[in-house]
DNA sequence: CATTCGTGGGT
DNA sequence: TACCCAAGAAT
């Protein structure tokens, strides 16, 4: 009987465990049949991106039924994708997903590239992506490290160097466990593994296939791997926002493709700063919403101060944009934090009436 | 290597 | 409540 080395030992206890356990995901081929669509596998990574499987679901039905190839997908208006991607965050991914379709079209003939290295040059496409699409869609040997497998790898090696200084290390270890054979299905199962049960808190290390193969269930608290730095503390801006009314249509702009929300439909407003400008775009009998909309971004908390005014025909509204009928507002695109705007500007209007 | 970039759910 | 975190990429 052969000896099996350690690191064979945890792929294939992984492996048996996602022959049994698998999550059902609607980017994963069924179980016996062929392999993944290249296309949705690219479009279910992108979609992952820092996003949970629950808030991708309904986003990636509508995303393969309005688009169901690549082809279709690059032939979009920019300005569709971007208000189907609305609500999602990180916007540069709906630019970058479009880019990256036009260019497998035009450099590619519509087909995606397989190999690691063709797949990274691609538009939205990063070690993480070309790794998990070359792996999952094409069958190649690739090392998929997302945090999942971070977490996944320091707890299985008991690493203790802080995040993100010890990458390399977990990368390196993560190569060591990955097979040869079947690369897709196991990074799939550390992901599986890494959501379900050996999660950042409370991990299940009761039920999990490899705790006989794990270091840090064997310490006094292994949810303390991997060890991260400190994160600094989130600042608190103010802004406003303005609400122009004109014939039951409202002005929206279009936000620049650099920087926050960029690229995506929006209210008028002031820079978001400790002291934001607060002058109106235009001369109006503007009212203000009591309560400012609370938000919260990755990188600062947000308190926007919404007003909105009816104006005359007479009047140029700011910036470059389009009056949006109101009573369709829902289909403008816009991001939540304006979404939200929008419905506090409805809701006092109901109040009122 | 550090910063920027959304949003919603879990604890 | 106030954090924490998520199938990261671009700069």
């Amino acid at each position: 009987m052969r000896v099996e080395g350690r690191e064979t030992k945890i792929a294939s206890d992984l492996l048996a465990f996602y022959d049994v356990h698998a999550r059902r995901l609607p980017w994963r081929a069924p179980p016996g049949a062929n392999a993944a669509d290249p296309y949705r596998v690219w479009l279910s990574e992108v979609m992952l991106q820092q996003t949970t499987v629950a808030a991708v679901g309904p986003y990636f039905a509508k995303f393969t039924e309005r688009w169901p190839t690549v082809g279709d997908l690059a032939a979009s208006e920019d300005a569709d994708l971007m208000a189907a991607w609305a609500g999602l965050g990180y916007y540069a991914r709906a630019r970058n997903l479009l880019a990256c379709a036009r260019a497998v079209v035009r450099d590619h003939g519509g087909v995606f590239p397989d190999t690691e290295e063709e797949l990274r040059a691609l538009p939205g496409v990063g070690a993480y992506t070309a790794a998990a699409v070359a792996a999952i869609a094409f069958g190649r040997r690739a090392v998929v490290v997302d945090a999942n497998v971070e977490r996944v790898v320091a707890r299985l090696f008991a690493i203790d160097t802080p995040l993100p200084a010890a990458r390399p290390d977990i990368r390196a270890a993560a190569d060591r466990i990955t097979p040869d054979a079947r690369a897709g299905d196991f990074a799939q199962a550390m992901m599986d593994l890494g959501a379900t049960i050996c999660t950042p808190r409370n991990p299940a290390c009761g039920i999990c296939p490899l705790r006989a193969d794990c270091a840090a269930v064997r310490t006094a608290d292994p949810a303390a791997y991997p060890v991260k730095a400190e994160k600094k503390a989130r600042p608190h801006r103010l802004g406003h926002g303005w609400w122009i009314e004109r014939d039951a249509h409202v002005w929206l702009v279009r936000r620049p493709d650099k920087g926050l929300l960029g690229g995506m439909r929006a209210l008028p407003s002031s820079d978001w700063s400790d002291a934001p400008d607060a002058t109106p775009p235009l001369a109006a009998r503007w009212t203000t919403i009591d309560a400012p909309v609370a938000h919260i971004f990755t990188h600062f908390s947000l308190a926007l101060s919404v007003h909105h005014a009816h104006v005359g025909a007479d009047v140029t509204p700011p910036g470059e944009g389009e009056w949006w009928p109101v009573a369709r507002i829902g289909e403008a695109g816009l991001p939540t934090l304006f979404a939200r705007a929008a419905e506090a500007v409805r809701k006092e209007r109901d109040a009122r009436d």
